[in-house]
RNA sequence: GGCUCCUUAGCUCAACUGAAUAGAGCAUCUGACUACGGAUCAGAAGGUUGCAGGUUUGAAUCCUGCAGGAGUCACCA
């Protein structure tokens, strides 16, 4: 049985025993020793001092020498204030790594494909211009936050809803028949979204100058911004698109089509993917007849002018607009509806939406009117809303120019890694081709680790100048290390010495370090994945890549003389691979075999 | 202006449900290569956790107020 376990009902036995006091197993918590003390995990007494009427040092004393009794894993403990220091048996540990250290999935839970999938949407993207730096942020989480739940034994759906139609696809569509020339991807050898990214920020330059003259001659602001030529041309090519034009329809899935080439090719670099794909076209109206349903039910009311909203005064916020007076939808109605669909198509227990936090209030009402709506799942519908990625010089904005190309990034990275790896020149056997593939599995190693470290709610800095690093806490730092442990267990393999040991061995401080940093894998897994976090997963890695090379350095391992010694850490080398592994690719980060 | 979130070392970030002396990396300084892989390791220096109160045996964490920053308050998506 688990340690911490174990140790949590010893206590709660010595509680009744000693003083009568009924602890339930969930609040008795036990913490990592701190480093500069001896111990293995920790006890604080203070809240038992009370009922126990004596002061914290002679509480700890008493439960420390009733557990030590009737707990033999306990090899010994201490007291500091009220503090209760456990040590636990070396005999404890080396067993775990004999039980676990051939379990290559140790610390994953098989996903239940039985229960119900919990459907993750992220992504999302508008088809009128190429991803960037803060789509690589939500597909990253996105990707990240499936295998994480995966991991911790959930049916994962993944799902991407795209937003193929509206207004600003016919900006572009307009740009392009204007001022296009015929040009394809082909012709021109852009990249399709890149391409049809252009002609989005022409419309805007010309559309400009066009208000920019209205303006100069006497019109006011507002009123110049509608009736720009352009705008008014584009709002009446997105009622065509409505009515089913076929000349406008054939222009748009023409485009969209050169978009999704592109996309899939972004999305095949940073090795994301989905179920299921979505696309707005198609889904934009649904949500009516729940909003007829609403209505009946009177959650729901029309005004006078005919337009339909859900009074949320009694929840703190305000009326929200469901139906606009000439009955078309919002897209809150279509986010009700599509939410309803999603929850059919799988028979979902949860819907978890990847969004930045912008749309913090849209997510909150969302979640509201479903559960006034009477879905009982609406309280299961989860907003993982992240930060904005932020530039040394402000905010992202794409009118001004200043966003950092996905594509672009990711060419860069690649760059520097093929850079980095050259100067250290130890991959001279590689073929090109392989070299190649190392490179990109160490620049999106850089960039994944970099974005996913950060915790997903708070907004981060991003600076592209000064790039990425590959040294300390960093992705290339834990491929690094992982690299370096296979090549061990590799040339242990080879010499075939590598045989059983005893449980009598002693291990030193850096060896109970890093197995007992392993241990702690499972918690720390299902820790994160109660919090969709990512980030936990990276400093989870990142400290064991940290404890295991400074194991390592002054560690012989190969040249240990102690047969029993070496086969140990041998094993322990193995797991550690194993684990580092395992929690790299939670965070969707490949880990080489060499490097 | 209302509501929501944020503010931790020079910089970028940690600290699970309140617990011991608030931790890493980068940058700076000092040491360690006849290498089981130095993309490493050992160490130094760097902090009144934005400010002021409060609750608690104990607060970066909870409450109140203030300052600074971001987001949002569309018959846009």
């Amino acid at each position: 049985m688990n340690i911490v376990t174990s140790l949590t009902q010893a206590i709660s036995q010595a509680l009744l025993a000693l003083y009568g006091i009924e602890a339930d197993d969930k609040s008795i918590v036990l913490q990592d020793t701190r480093k500069d003390f001896k111990g293995d995990y920790t006890l604080v007494v203070f809240p038992y001092v009370k009922q126990a009427r004596k002061a914290p040092e002679a509480v700890a004393q008493e439960i420390g020498s009733h557990v030590k009794e009737h707990l033999p894993l306990v090899s010994g403990f201490n007291v500091i204030k009220g503090f209760l220091n456990f040590e636990v048996a070396d005999s404890y540990w080396l067993k775990f790594v004999a039980e676990k250290g051939n379990d290559t999935a140790f610390g994953l839970r098989q996903a239940d494909v039985t229960s119900a999938p919990v459907v993750v949407e992220y992504s999302s993207p508008n088809t009128n211009k190429p991803l960037h730096l803060g789509h690589i942020r939500n597909n990253l989480l996105g990707w990240s936050v499936s295998q994480l739940l995966a991991a911790a034994g959930a049916n994962v759906k993944k799902v991407n809803l795209v937003n193929d139609r509206g207004i600003h696809i016919c900006k572009s569509m307009l740009a392009w028949m204007r001022y296009g020339g015929g040009e394809t991807p082909e012709s021109s050898g852009m990249k399709g979204d890149h391409l049809v990214g252009k002609y989005y920020v022409e419309f805007d330059k010309h559309y400009k100058e066009e208000v920019k003259q209205l303006m100069e001659s006497g019109v006011e602001e507002e009123q110049a911004k509608k009736e720009a030529p352009l705008m008014v041309e584009a709002q009446s090519m997105l009622k065509r698109w409505e009515e089913g034009d076929k000349e406008v329809r054939a222009l748009w899935e023409k485009m969209n089509g050169w978009v999704y080439a592109g996309f899939d090719e972004t999305y095949h670099r940073l090795g994301v993917g989905f179920d299921k794909v979505y696309y707005e076209s198609q889904t934009y109206l649904l949500g009516k007849e729940l909003v007829n349903k609403g209505l009946d039910m009177g959650v729901l009311f029309r005004k006078e002018d005919g337009s339909v909203w859900c009074d949320l005064t009694g929840d703190g916020l305000d009326q929200k607009l469901l139906l606009r007076r000439d009955g078309t939808s919002v897209y809150m109605t279509q986010d009700l509806g599509t939410a309803l669909l999603r929850h059919n198509d799988f028979g979902a227990e949860r819907l978890i939406y990847v969004v930045g936090n912008e749309q913090d209030y849209h997510f909150k009402v969302l979640k509201l009117i479903l559960g006034k709506l009477g879905f009982s799942w609406a309280d299961k519908v989860y907003h993982l809303s992240y930060g904005m990625v932020e530039l040394p010089n402000g905010k992202m904005k794409s009118r001004e120019g200043t966003v950092v190309d996905a594509d672009d990034l990711i060419d860069e990275m690649e760059q520097t890694a093929a850079d980095m790896s050259r100067e250290h020149g130890k991959n001279d056997e590689l073929t090109e081709e392989e070299q190649r593939h190392l490179h990109h599995i160490l620049a999106l190693g850089a960039l994944k680790y970099f974005i996913l470290k950060v915790d997903p709610t708070k907004n981060m800095l991003f600076n592209p100048a000064e790039s990425i690093d590959f040294n300390g806490n960093t992705g290339p730092f834990i491929q690094y290390t992982h690299a370096r442990i296979r090549s061990i267990v590799r040339k242990a393999a080879e010499s075939s010495e590598v045989g059983a040991w005893s449980s009598e061995l002693e291990m030193n401080e850096k060896e109970r370090a890093v197995v007992k940093i392993l241990h702690a894998l499972p918690e720390s897994i299902a820790a994160a994945a109660a919090v969709f976090s990512p980030a936990m997963v990276a400093n989870y890695a990142y400290e064991l890549a940290k404890a295991f090379n400074s194991f390592y350095q002054d560690t012989p391992i190969l040249r240990e003389e102690n047969a029993q010694v070496r086969a140990f850490r041998v094993s322990l080398c193995a797991m550690v691979a194993n684990a580092l592994k395992n929690t790299m690719n939670i965070l969707g980060i490949e880990v080489p075999e060499r490097m």
